[in-house]
DNA sequence: TTGAAAGCGCTAACAG
DNA sequence: CTGTTAGCGCTTTCAA
């Protein structure tokens, strides 16, 4: 293995001096400085990472750490491939910045919380980026206890203290509900996400608020319980389609149950985007390619994990300074919603 | 910040013993087990990570190199959820047994291979897993080079050296072409995958054999160039419509891409599944939420994870074994595969 | 601007 | 079974 006394050895000059050379360029001089490169460059070297890290104590790696339900499917816990679109552009963002990124998986909230303290305790990362935040979320006390630096996708209820990068559902709900109505909707139904997360809190009061704004009552039995997956949407939409009244519209958590929820609407002989209207929340890749196409509440998911990032970095530098970024969604309207058929 | 001697002190003895305990546990008598697990606890020990492994040479740690094409569809797209599936199967068999993933974005295979010897030179994982494998793939010859341990998912053309766990594409295309067959299919399409890519070959053999099997011409107009992902699939999808005789059936290169042809069926007015069957290739979850639900062949990604990561741990350990292990795809039959229509 | 030297926290002989 | 000790490769004073 090539080490830096190798390096120094060969160009002649001190390991002090490479060192230099690897932290601070600037002030090594040219001339050295080119030598130095010359063999670095002939011996393919490059410095050992935990080597470094001891004494510097900087990892340049940022964790993640998915939460995995193994029961449902052993998928990937937030919305499949919007985590993907998500993780990619994450992971983009590191590598241009230097870093590396550190997947460590749970299976339960109980070993999630367990992960995080032995990443931080180890040493493994500079900073964490959390996400599927709860409103009183105990990662965030673990965290803020120890003072390390991390920036959540999502707030929590204690947000005022912390880093993150929000994307206002309740505004997006409310676009929603505005498309509809100035489509003739009157009963608009609500499919919800997952109970315990924030994102559920903040986009049930744009729902209620919508309503209201609108003049519409939010009655119970068009709100449906569901989640981020398609069997999740698909049962609730056929439990809106047996009401008595059933709505006109219907507002889905996430695309993926969206697609389910069409999928009920289809399977009952009815018709995406003329009998009932779909919108769904994501804008995944897929959305434009379903049939009918899906109108959708688009997140900006390249963007958010650019924010993320920068917002990490930055805080890792300067821990002072929380940043928090406010994203605001982009209603996205395509075929799955169409004017309200008339009363029946 | 508690160190190894800070337990030792606690606990009444050496930083050796400390370390037997953390290593080799069987080595340390009961007595002093428990009362160093005591303040272990305490004070909520975790050993520092960068130290370990400068001095042990191990990380605990797995690579994993995804290639994101910010233009084209020439690999791992990133909305691509087989990805997802494969990369959520890792994660959790690598926590399992004790290591975390690390992920560094490529954006071309130029910064690709930089990033390898980066991860290789900086000593930053104990092994690494490859995927997309290019018969010729520069990444083995320099793995291998540097005799460094990984595992690939797919073969390379050399690949009677090195560990791999392959799933058999040109069994899967033959299931797929067999299952046509069967039903009366005597036109059968073929959309490729990427230019370039290992699978490719194997499956277009798979495609020329099993016609020939069934004593099938491989007709040159019904071979279409195609990609991953759903654009790529519709617009394979319209150049074969377009024909004078168009086909009644097509493979295509994964789910994805599928769901594009039946896109461009439907848009042509034509019912997939009746005027035309589409065979996919993956099975991801959305495979049987499409409508019609999608007859394709099954990779098992969760357990192709698994298998994976086991066969990098054992060779990890044992460089000498290596580990080579074949996966059956199945064939998974649903609504958009029905009896070929009337000679027109 | 460069060099020498003292550790960072841990592991792994080896001696007791 | 436990303790002592010499580094792992690097960064970082501090002098020169």
């Amino acid at each position: 293995m090539t080490t830096i006394r190798d390096i120094a050895k060969r160009a002649r000059v001190s390991v002090g001096t490479i060192s230099n050379y690897l932290n601070n360029p600037e002030v090594v001089a040219e001339e050295t400085r080119q030598v130095i490169e010359k063999v670095i460059q002939e011996l393919q070297y490059h410095p050992h990472a935990a080597a470094r890290s001891l004494k510097s104590r900087q990892t340049r790696r940022l964790g993640l750490v998915p939460l995995i339900s193994l029961e449902d499917n052993h998928s990937l816990d937030p919305g499949d491939t919007a985590f993907l679109e998500f993780l990619s552009a994450v992971n983009t963002a590191a590598a241009e910045n230097g870093y590396d990124i550190l997947l460590s998986t749970a299976t339960s909230t109980q070993s999630e919380l367990k992960i995080y303290e032995r990443l931080i305790g180890e040493i493994q990362v500079d900073g964490l980026i959390l996400m599927g935040m709860r409103p009183s979320d105990i990662r965030v006390s673990l965290l803020d206890g120890r003072s390390f630096p991390f920036v959540s996708y999502g707030r929590s209820a204690g947000s005022q203290h912390h880093a993150f990068v929000d994307v206002d559902g309740a505004s997006g709900v409310g676009l929603a509900v505005e498309h509809l109505y100035s489509l003739g909707h009157r009963q608009i139904a609500y499919i919800q996400p997952p109970d315990g997360l924030m994102l559920s809190c903040q986009r049930w009061d744009g729902y209620c608020r919508a309503m209201a704004d609108h003049g519409l009552p939010v009655i119970e039995e068009y709100v449906a319980a569901g989640g981020f997956n398609e069997r999740a949407g698909q049962l609730a939409m056929h439990l809106l389609l047996d009401l008595p009244r059933p709505p006109t519209a219907v507002i889905a958590p996430n695309d993926l149950s969206a697609f389910g929820a069409m999928r009920a609407i289809q399977v009952r002989g009815l018709a995406a985007g003329k009998d009932v209207s779909v919108v769904g929340f994501d804008d995944i890749k897929l959305a434009s390619h379903w049939h009918p196409s899906l109108t959708t509440i688009a997140q900006p998911f390249r963007q958010i994990g650019f924010e993320v990032v920068k917002a990490l970095i930055s805080l890792i530098h300067d821990p002072q300074e929380k940043p928090q970024v406010f994203i605001e969604p982009r209603l996205v309207v395509r075929q799955s919603t169409g004017a309200a058929p008339p009363e029946r």
